[in-house]
DNA sequence: ATAGCATATATGGAAAACCGAATATGCAGA
DNA sequence: TCTGCATATTCGGTTTTCCATATATGCTAT
């Protein structure tokens, strides 16, 4: 049988749409565009911290990051045991500056779920840069 | 039987949400996003002006306006036999903001919708202030 | 090699969104 | 009152989205 199939990024990476519709149906679920707006507050997040930050199952929380992955929001980056989630750097301007509103004038989205980041205790990694 | 009802604005409208995933969600159909980059940059559009700017059926178009209006984004207006539907101009500061990105971006969007609108023989009222 | 954790995917079913066609409503004018 | 037009809604069916459970994969450490 053929290991060693990275299948959480594939090679060949398709171009991911990004049109307006696609990210704004990446944004139309509430656990999708909290998780994106405190990953983006957070820099980086693995879905271990997510999980926990949201209180939902794991299966869960991966399945919706894929789909901000798919969307083009998100990109991820393994380091060991953990897969870190990240705001894409490669964002078109008007994306992120629909993000920057959306994040600044909906900061309630994400204050529960960052108290309980905080209080999480054993992170995997140090949030250092 | 009743008659005289008015159900395309109950009298009692109840309260939009408006919240950030409502708003999204509302944006995620293209012929939702495109009706209303639109109607925001036609000022005002009553149904028959979209059925034909973007070429689909009546109900099609109503069933979305409606889903717009719902949602909070839009507000209607009925004159005459006509009912006309503009950007609700009480949208919170942040969504307006988020449209404008949304429409200096995209302007591809609307192309050919104003062509075909610009096109239109027997507009039902002249879009005079 | 084996065990254990972090993460991803498959499967199957429920709920919601969407559509076209048909029908109903509301308004205007004869 | 009746007719006609603009718009809204209903109905039945198809597709999409979402979830929970179960399973698979990849990494690390022993």
């Amino acid at each position: 049988m053929i290991r060693g199939v990275f299948h959480h990024q594939e090679a060949g990476l398709k171009r991911e749409d990004c049109s307006p519709v696609t990210v704004f149906k990446a944004l139309s679920d509430g656990l999708r565009l909290a998780a994106l707006l405190l990953i983006r507050e957070q820099k980086e997040l693995c879905v271990c911290e997510l999980t926990e930050a949201f209180d939902v199952s794991q299966p869960k929380v991966s399945r919706h990051l894929a789909a901000l992955r798919e969307a083009g929001l998100v990109e991820t980056e393994r380091r060991g045991q953990w897969i870190y989630y990240s705001v894409n750097p490669q964002l078109s301007d008007w994306v992120t500056r629909v993000l920057d509103e959306t994040a600044q004038n909906n900061k309630a989205l994400i204050e529960t779920p960052m108290a309980k980041l905080q209080a999480m205790a054993e992170r995997p990694a140090p949030q250092c840069p």
